[in-house]
DNA sequence: CTCCTGTGATACCCGGCGGGTATCACCGCA
DNA sequence: TGCGGTGATACCCGCCGGGTATCACAGGAG
């Protein structure tokens, strides 16, 4: 059986994400009968039925759901492959390196310091991104390596290294009762009425229930603190981007949080071993 | 840019490994013209030239070496996305485990046996593999687990959970001075005149230097020693395809080699769940 | 020096297939 | 019972992937 083509891998994303031939056909800058018949194509020459098409719109089967996941990991696989093969040509090595943008500003400065220093250095260039995004920049080729925090992303299918352990802090409205406060313990913080604790998304973008704010981007959280409706338990070096309206608290008993460097697998780059290796000794 | 497709990979990959396009077309079952073409397109997509062409056959430059690299990852992924796809529309779920042939079978037998005895235990068909060939079934989805040494094969990319750690052995033919020792150190095996250490094969097939002979299959190095050619420092648990005229001696000093389970990342079948459950909990 | 061999590149043609337009078949709903 | 909206079908066309024939060029043998 002749592989899987791009093409198709994309049409059929597209359709499983929309749920709906003709929105998709449109995001694919087509018309929907060549995709509906696309799909089709696929799924004979699969043997298997990828949609279950109602009346009304499409559902996706149990073998759509894998497929799903696998078309993606393939594009990504086939994007990074363009990405690396047109930087590998391009004369000056450059490295991309993928943080949060809400990361601990201290590692990263530490880490490109020492990097920097190094005889035989590249250019590295740092990509601020959202939380979770730092593994889809490895994954399609726009980032070399990227400093993740697991809790977040999971680093299956990377390699990675521990770099830092640090305790965690709670961030409070600095005029909260609990602000004035020497240390805290998880449990106070996870318990006050008037501070819901706010609810990060999940990878595929939901939202877990409870009665805290939704956030997506940490400038948000940080501005929902100072107005006092929430707070938030975060890495101590955090305390970079704290305002005047806020006040860190110490906690007794919060699990500490590790940041890692973490980078495709077989990757053969000298620079990017450099730079793990000057990332290792900090 | 539009994306690579796979047919474009899979040409390059062929002309990549053959440095030949009239062999590489051959391979690929078409006329040489229409794949120079094609891949003259792909370098003028991405902008890079893949292939120094001299009058004399054709080598790859840098960008080519990564794009192979990048191209067999890719081209594995779809490879893995139609075959798990199928496999997720078939009615029963089976899952396909993979091992090493002279793997430890004590311990598969143990891992299958235990699985079966799980409530809900899927169908587990064992796919018996060369030396390092295990990362490949898992990467192109011919198997959904595998049983692996690290020595052997890098877990990279994969997620994994260790299983078993055991000491190792010097197998010697029976009739040879050395068998007849209660205990043998590494230092005394590693330099026996008249029986220099076999060599492995390297992941790209290639052989280290040295005197000893060059092994691929297991049953060569058991005939080789029976032979009185060689001897094997391996781990204890081969000591069941030991052959009568094979004597295996306890190595005081040799490193402990450790069994990892391994599977692919984002993996969300339940019943692998539970295979890699059972097999922890061995 | 010359011819032969083997390499990849070029020129040209054709058929299939990917894509477009028009339309249908079907369901839910006012 | 019509109307809106879904995906499927019918049909056409142009492009591009593939084939054949041939070229351009370097190296080696005589």
């Amino acid at each position: 059986m002749d592989p899987l083509e791009t093409r198709e891998l994309r049409y059929f994303v597209a359709v499983a994400e929309e749920l709906h031939f003709g929105r998709a056909a449109e995001l694919l800058g087509m018309a929907q009968p060549p995709l509906s018949r696309a799909i089709q194509q696929l799924e004979r020459r699969l043997g298997v039925m990828l949609l279950e098409r109602t009346r009304r719109g499409v559902a996706l089967t149990g073998a759509g759901e894998v497929l799903l996941d696998e078309a993606r990991a393939t594009l990504d696989a086939a994007a990074a492959a363009a990405r690396r093969t047109r930087r590998a040509a391009s004369p000056r090595s450059r490295l991309v390196l993928a943080a949060k943008a809400a990361g601990s500003h201290e590692l990263l400065r530490k880490l490109l310091d020492a990097y920097a220093a190094e005889p035989d250095a590249a250019e590295v260039e740092v990509v601020l991104c959202g939380i979770g995004e730092e593994t889809r920049l490895l994954r399609d080729g726009r980032a070399d390596a990227a400093l993740v925090h697991p809790l977040f992303s999971s680093l299956a299918g990377f390699d990675s290294e521990e770099l830092l352990t640090e305790d965690q802090v709670a961030v409070l409205p600095a005029e909260h009762p609990l602000a004035a406060r020497p240390f805290l313990s998880m449990a106070e913080v996870s318990d006050v009425p008037d501070l819901p604790m706010p609810r990060w998304p999940h990878p595929d973008g939901s939202y877990p229930p409870g009665p805290g704010p939704e956030i997506r981007d940490p400038s948000q959280l940080a501005q929902l603190i100072a107005l006092g409706r929430t707070l938030a338990v975060i890495p101590a070096s955090a305390r970079a981007w704290l305002w005047t309206a806020h006040t860190a608290v110490p906690l007794t008993d919060a699990p500490p949080v590790t940041t890692h460097i973490a980078w495709p697998p077989h990757s053969r780059s000298r620079a990017l071993a450099g730079l793990i290796r000057t990332a290792t000794r900090l």
